[in-house]
DNA sequence: GGAGGATATATCCACAGTGGCTATAGTTGA
DNA sequence: TCAACTATAGCCACTGTGGATATATCCTCC
């Protein structure tokens, strides 16, 4: 069972290495507005992730002029990607209990 | 967003009135024994779930045979069923977002 | 060139939800 | 008889979270 803002983070980090700020963004856009994920959280999730092992920072950087020094980037490790994998089954099993007791529609 | 364990309870109350006891028993059936909730989380939740309304404790028993006296039998009230569906739908969102991620397969 | 707001990272505090332990007690079965 | 299971409930400690605060840089507009 992974943290929400852990599984939020490794979907963001899925497509494309990401620093923190452009994540809060991120999630805050495929959500349509619904999550935005605090500082406070964010940082500390991804203090957490690089201890496990689930994100490493890299040390690539976008060309200079697109550059901001300030900030640092992500990306997702087979470790993450196997958690995030985990997490993605168990959620869908939890929808399939939803559509059988009526609180979705059927998958149709 | 739910918290998990109300979400669990209430899929277990979804089909039939039941006591606390039982819904750990039936949470640990729907998910092969892969969420044990402890009793701590359970009634403490309950307690929760009857202040905001969404169960109730009913006042029917099952035939005097079939009963124990110190059970407690809730019930999903009609916000209990809004709040499941809106949950569920909130996850259903979040396994389409892991789908076009790579991180589950597609619904074929 | 100065102000204000957005960008960017990080730490702190308080709170909610959870697991596991303990308590209490009735029930079942070896 | 004794143990395990059923059943509810309270307690303590831990984790994850939001929101506030701090610090600093970047960008835009006046």
């Amino acid at each position: 069972m992974l943290p929400p803002a852990t599984f939020h983070i490794l979907l963001a980090l899925a497509d494309d290495d990401r620093h923190g700020y452009a994540i809060i963004q991120d999630i805050a856009a495929r959500t349509g507005g619904e999550l935005k994920l605090s500082a406070g959280t964010l940082y500390r999730s991804i203090q957490r992730m690089l201890e496990q092992g689930l994100i490493t920072e890299t040390r690539e950087r976008p060309r200079p002029e697109d550059d901001d020094e300030r900030r640092r980037y992500y990306r997702i490790t087979p470790d993450g990607t196997a958690a995030a994998k985990a997490e993605a089954r168990r959620l869908g099993q939890l929808v399939k209990m939803a559509r059988a007791a009526g609180f979705a529609p059927g998958k149709a």
